[in-house]
DNA sequence: ACAAAATATGGAGACAGTTTCCGTTTGTCA
DNA sequence: TGACAAACGGAAACTGTCTCCATATTTTGT
């Protein structure tokens, strides 16, 4: 499906700059400063920049992919080794912790989140589908109520991430999320 | 507290034109064309849209200040008629099924609860107090937890707001709501 | 009723960030 | 090594935001 072509050679080393020049700077705070700035800063032409990172948003999700994918991993993995709304909790639980300290991850997830749009949306499908999934085993095992589904979880995750960065933020992310474990338990009838 | 000050006729006349132009924007789906031309719309000039709205988010505030003044007194309403727990849910369904309808005053608010930049945030805080209200009698009447504060459910309205408008959202925005009502019963010890 | 004072207006233009475009450079392949 | 394709850089065009102030309207005092 995805189309791998071959980089030229000194593409994928400017490529490589943008993105970890870009990766430092999300680090240190630096969320919002000029789109051309990524470039100079990296030393590369603006040109260079637009066409690997159409957007701000592309760049975003680029510097922030393998992370994501390591804490979607992490999720299969507490899938594997605990009963299914276990697993969902410390899911949940270790996302909003990460997010705490890494604001710009959690602002990028808001972005990705809220993009109806195209394309760059699929690393907050991999997200979903990882919810998905422990949704799903948690319906088979009986813990986990059946009448609402990964968007209506996701929906609350952009709520936090959006959040997050704000002072005090903190107890209500967690507040949100213990909402959100109690909220999914199956009821007792 | 809110200083009162005597408008000039032209200036009300103006600032009316304003607001019933935006108004009708808004509510014909257009949130996104130049803050400028809100004024060539209204047929006033760009220096007096900026004085009587500095901001499209104040404008957007302005707005829909009436309309989530009356969501609010529902809320109020609804606490004097009903147990809270009742009233909370009643009310959370409520604004969902109107943001449904009305994807500017979904999109306003969304804009409001991020904005911590508080000047013009104050509708979302009219919100949050009455969110807090309830919690607060719920928990004084046991069937609300007492470990979350109206924050909490904020950030899952932000979330809710954010995701009205794209397609097939709406089921997803009642299982949010569903999650939260539930997440937020008091726990069986 | 009128003039002075106070208040508000409009829209040209400065500004900042974004994006395109194309002449030049660099890498690839035979 | 030459020819061709891919990628580069950064100046220039563009787009939306916001400010400024000479001009116009309203209010107030007499």
């Amino acid at each position: 499906m995805t189309t791998e072509k071959p980089l030229r050679a000194d593409a994928r080393r400017n490529r490589d700059a943008l993105l970890a020049k870009a990766r430092e700077l999300f680090a240190s705070g630096c969320f919002d400063l000029r789109f051309d700035d990524f470039a100079r800063l990296a030393g590369v032409g603006t040109g260079t920049l637009y066409r690997h990172f159409p957007t701000r948003a592309a760049l975003a999700e680029a510097v922030y992919r393998e992370e994501l994918t390591a804490m979607c991993a992490r999720g299969r993995e507490l899938q594997a080794t605990l009963p299914a709304l276990e697993a969902l909790a410390a899911f949940l639980r270790g996302f909003v912790n990460h997010l705490d300290t890494h604001e710009g991850l959690a602002q990028t997830l808001a972005t990705l989140m809220a993009a109806r749009t195209d394309t760059l949306a699929d690393g907050g499908r991999e997200l979903e589908s990882v919810i998905a999934d422990l949704l799903t085993g948690g319906i088979v095992e009986g813990t986990i109520r059946d009448d609402v589904s990964a968007g209506a979880v996701m929906m609350i995750l952009q709520g936090i991430c959006t959040a997050c960065g704000q002072p005090g933020s903190r107890a209500d992310m967690d507040g949100a999320v213990t909402i959100a474990i109690d909220g999914l338990r199956r009821r007792a009838a």
